[in-house]
DNA sequence: GAGCACTGC
């Protein structure tokens, strides 16, 4: 402590710091306990903290800062408290920290409060979607970056805050992308804002460049490094390239299982069946190919794996032996598991793509980048000095491999970004300073429906609907969906439909039980539509007393379930408080299940597939040929279908199918379905017929 | 007749 004061002395931008030696919190008034010095003791041995003077000072001097540090630097637990012990907070503005995950804002929130000594929710607190752990006292918050860009959408300039920092900036998620361009030009206009942008070591130029341009308005943005804490991690490369990857990470597992010693094994492959299908083979092998093996246990780790069975990546490994840990990119940044001293990495992973010619977004199995290599290398090193062993020349990964992947906004459909964007004010969309500007092809694309959705109006300005879509947490086709069915009499019906359409499928099937879980499903199965399948799961989810037990005998997946029901319920209250009337037909009526076919249609015509007389469903206007996707329930192939979502796997399939009626499209959906400048072919001669027919009664009235 | 990288609102 004595050490402290010195440097308060030595620093005059630290005059006005809390006296450090105070033995009692001014936060609470109660003097500080054991466990806080002891804590105390932790903190200032991170390596953030002999920064602390140097970064404080820049804070002062400049509006921008970059912070760059590696894991275990103890940046972002320290740098929001180095803010606040500073007194950089205003006129009662808070701090605010955000983070791309959940558990992430919830359990550094946890840490900062115990370090602070305070209760969670007062001083410090948390926001994440269905939970605000926060007070009237708050003056430090952890964010998920998706929460903060809501609150932006009714306070644009988010002025409760005094400083913002945008942690984990070089994961490039959606949302911390959109902050960035929206903050680039807050911290501009607001004198009383400080912005601190957090990032590992690659890119950080980057962020520097990107927030010191402009050409009004040029900043100075000075970049700080702090080192991290983490051990020595050696690099092994492959002599040639593998040609069979899986069997080079099998036989790499078995070498070290052999001839390393103990610490666990972590391989990163791309996907569940990939990483069943390795835990047996290595359960079988190991045995047979290693002499007197130690004992060791294979865990597969994949975020559809249930709790319980994700948590055994934790236990310890057995006595004398070792864990091997079988992942996807779920152990790259979401789990960190201690105990790792080998990382096997193949160098790919599934990655999302989007395709706006043919409006498809789709996984592909692709090479990682360096920035995802070094991270994975990196897990290796947590607890003492490790190993990995790249399944990949050192050619490849200097002259291949691309240096970091390529942000989230320039893979994704961005219809959704454009109807936020659209809300946050920004109307030359073209022209958003976007760190990295998404194809103008793709942004088009998005236009294009929010206005065939009528969320936007010819000139691109935002509708009264458009303003109500915006308020829901939702794709623009769901919320519109939503939007229109009280005048279709089935709100209550579409609200489940598109909780269950929002949350991870909800049906389980085994492999070792695949038949019963088919009769299960066959029990809720809905012979006009999967939608309406799905709405018989929630009724009798409900109907069953939201019962774990009932799921696991139907073959349901619990957590599914339970989660669509939450999301349902932030959708009623956001319909309860825009006004929208939530209103059922009755179910004896003969209009019960047509009300909600009528439904999705104004919310998916464009996702509507026509059947063809060679047998297969032809997408409209975009023409692809595809088959419906073997898990859909309908017992008939009808003429007119809408889907939830195009899936291109081993062929293109819709999925999520529910039958309709041609004239609805007609009906609904007029302006797109306009037959002089529709493509011609078999959809448009059946709907030029039912436009003859619907034209004939009119003439006799 | 097949799948579901990972997040987030």
């Amino acid at each position: 402590m004595t050490d402290d004061r010195k440097s308060d002395r030595a620093n005059p931008y630290l005059a006005h710091l809390q006296n450090s030696s105070s033995t009692v919190n001014k936060y609470t008034g109660k003097p500080y306990s054991e466990r806080y010095y002891e804590l105390l003791k932790v903190r200032r041995a991170l390596p953030i903290y002999e920064k602390r003077d140097e970064f404080l000072k820049l804070v002062e001097e400049n509006k921008v800062v970059v912070l760059v540090g590696d894991t275990g630097s103890g940046k972002t637990t320290q740098v929001p408290q180095f803010l606040l012990e500073y007194g950089i907070r205003e006129k009662n503005k808070m701090i605010v920290c955000t983070q791309p995950r959940r558990v992430a804002a919830m359990s550094v929130a946890q840490r900062v409060s115990e370090e602070l000594e305070v209760p969670l929710g007062e001083q410090v607190g948390y926001t994440i979607r269905f939970e605000d752990v926060t007070g009237p006292k708050t003056i430090l918050k952890y964010a998920t970056d998706g929460m903060l860009l809501r609150e932006a959408m009714s306070d644009p300039q988010l002025s409760r805050y005094s400083s913002i920092i945008l942690d984990e900036a070089h994961e490039r998620t959606l949302a911390t992308d959109i902050l960035m361009g929206l903050l680039k030009t807050i911290v501009r206009t607001r004198d009383d804002l400080k912005l601190i942008i957090m990032s590992a070591t690659l890119d950080a130029g980057k962020f520097q460049d990107y927030f010191s341009r402009d050409p009004e308005y040029p900043l100075t943005v000075p970049l700080l490094n702090v080192p991290g804490r983490v051990y020595p991690v050696e690099v092994y490369y492959t002599p040639e390239p593998e040609k069979d990857y899986l069997e080079a990470a099998i036989r790499t597992v078995i070498q070290i299982h052999a001839n390393e010693p103990l610490g666990d094994i972590l391989l990163f492959l791309t996907g569940e069946e990939e990483i069943e299908e390795t835990c047996k083979r290595l359960n079988q092998d190991i045995p047979l190919l290693v002499k007197e093996p130690k004992p060791f246990r294979v865990l597969p780790l994949y975020s559809s794996l249930p709790p319980n069975a994700q948590q055994r990546v934790f236990e310890p490994p057995p006595t004398n032996g070792r864990k091997i840990i079988v992942a996807t990119n779920i152990a790259e940044t979401s789990l960190t598991i201690d105990g790792v001293v080998y990382v096997i990495d193949p160098g790919f992973s599934k990655q999302k793509i989007y395709d706006p010619r043919v409006r498809v977004e789709s996984l592909l199995v692709s090479p990682i980048s360096k920035a995802s290599a070094k991270q994975r290398a990196g897990r290796a090193g947590r607890t003492r000095p490790g190993k990995c062993f790249r399944l990949f020349t050192e050619q490849t990964f200097k002259k291949d491999l691309l240096e970091t992947t390529y942000p989230e906004i320039l893979r994704s459909n961005l219809a959704n970004v454009v109807l936020t964007l659209k809300k946050l004010g920004i109307d030359d969309l073209v022209h958003f300073d976007f760190m990295d500007p998404p194809a103008p092809e793709t942004l088009m694309r998005a236009l294009e429906l929010l206005n065939y959705l009528g969320a936007l109006d010819d000139e691109g300005e935002l509708t009264q609907l458009g303003r109500l879509m915006a308020e829901f947490p939702l794709d623009p086709q769901l919320s519109k969906m939503l939007i229109v069915s009280p005048q279709f009499q089935c709100s209550n019906e579409i609200l489940s439909i598109v909780a269950m359409l929002s949350v991870p499928n909800c049906f389980l099937r085994p492999r070792d039980a695949q038949k019963k879980a088919d009769a299960a499903k066959a029990r809720f199965t809905h012979s006009e539509g999967d939608h309406l399948t799905y709405l018989n799961v929630y009724y009798a989810y409900k109907h069953n007393n939201e019962d774990p037990n009932w799921c696991y005998q139907n073959f349901l997946n619990y957590r599914s379930l339970k989660s669509a029901d939450n999301v349902r319920s932030q959708l009623e209250g956001l319909m309860n408080k825009l006004n929208l009337p939530l209103v059922s037909t009755d179910f004896q009526s003969g209009d019960f299940y047509v009300n909600i076919r009528k439904a999705l249609v104004n919310g998916f015509f464009m996702q509507v597939a026509h059947l063809e007389s060679s047998g297969y469903y032809l997408t409209v206007k975009d023409n692809q040929v595809v088959s419906l996707h073997p898990s859909h329930g309908l017992d008939h192939k009808p003429t007119w279908v809408v889907y939830n979502e195009f899936v291109l796997t081993s062929r293109k399939y819709i999925r999520t199918v529910t039958e309709i009626k041609g004239e609805w499209l007609l009906q609904y959906a007029s302006h797109y379905y306009d037959l002089a400048n529709f493509p011609d072919g078999e959809a448009k001669r059946d709907l030029e017929k039912l436009t003859l027919k619907n034209k004939k009664p009119r003439k006799h009235k």
